[in-house]
DNA sequence: CCTTTTTGGTTGTCATTGTCAACCTTCGAG
DNA sequence: CTCGAAGGTTGACAATGACAACCAAAAAGG
């Protein structure tokens, strides 16, 4: 069956995503790591965006089961599912930057259906996740679906920032850690 | 004296900018809109990023204009000035998003000495803003820098994912303006 | 006032890249 | 056995970023 390739040309994209960011990633360079003639990639995606949407696609696949391998784990308490989760989501984004940006900063990624459908499904896992821990929360009236934008939004702006360190020279604002740890004090009550 | 042209060839990229997306920001184009010939802007700029760094740097001048104006401005109160300041961010987003985007998100943007000034002064008068605001806090003993970076980090990630709507169909999370509202109301032990 | 350097332009050229088109081949369905 | 599609191939082409060589006019300097 075709299929192979197809999933080999997906994996040397993001292989070169992550050694040369998004410029390297050419339909070119993709085809000659697959020993492939350049255009071969045409046989299976319409395009250079399209390509990368298929890695997009995967990695918030491998977003999803993050969240849902810490929602079902051993973790001690829902805190600590919670932080640990978003802790391992800026580990990868530090791992894989541009595949962290083509996720979620990228204006020439044409949203096909299975793509939205891959980002909404990483986003259920991860309000599965909030839910929980919702309920060790002093203040437990915030619409929970609120509450997971909230917590994702500061997640992601904190890494995003912390990935463009420009306006982040003060130490303190990049700091992902850091600010996630004050985040979730301070919606404990604990400030 | 030569400084006119410069200026021109940043104003004309700013508008592709802001007509096409990154994309449309090509050196030759941005040289045909100044009634020039391709390569004059290389008297000008290094290159294609440094020409976009330029750009960058004339829109964190207008951030740091945004925040300064509200800090002195006829706000009733912190907290208006606070939230007022961070919903017209939200607004320059939306309607200059490729700019918006350059400045937060784009990885082939070199860091020069006067882009990375740029950005930091702009945070500074962001800064100036949260810590007149602080003093309404319940909690005053959150580290001011921290309380900035935070309220920076969910600003910008919510803006960020409603851009990229693809992971924000569910309502509620792409909302900018529900976001901080609830971020602000917790802050001040509203739950 | 004449030389000389710098500044900001110009045209020409090249390699890289995305994309289209046309052609080949293998293989499974009918 | 045929034939058509799936997947691959080579060959174009236009657009683009970047470099080099050349040029004019203005500024610097004697």
């Amino acid at each position: 069956m075709g299929e192979a390739t197809k999933g080999l040309l997906a994996a040397a994209a993001a292989e070169l995503l992550d050694q040369g960011g998004q410029s390297a990633v050419t339909i070119r360079a993709v085809a000659e790591r697959c020993n492939v003639s350049h255009n071969a990639p045409y046989k299976h995606f319409t395009g250079r965006s399209d390509l990368l949407a298929a890695v997009a696609e995967r990695d918030f696949g491998e977003l999803r089961r993050l969240f849902e391998q810490e929602s079902l784990g051993e973790a001690v308490n829902a805190r600590a599912a919670l932080s640990s989760a978003l802790h391992q989501l800026a580990e990868y984004a530090r791992a894989h930057e541009a595949r962290y940006r083509l996720l979620f900063s990228d204006p020439d990624l044409s949203p096909n259906e299975t793509l939205v459908a891959a980002a909404f499904g990483s986003f259920q896992a991860f309000r599965l996740l909030v839910s929980r821990y919702q309920l060790r929360l002093v203040q437990p009236a915030i619409d929970e679906l609120q509450l997971a934008g909230l917590i994702y939004a500061t997640t992601h702006g904190a890494i995003d920032l912390e990935l463009s360190s420009r306006a982040s020279d003060a130490k303190g604002l990049s700091r992902v850690e850091t600010t996630i740890t004050l985040l979730l004090d301070i919606l404990e009550g604990l400030g």
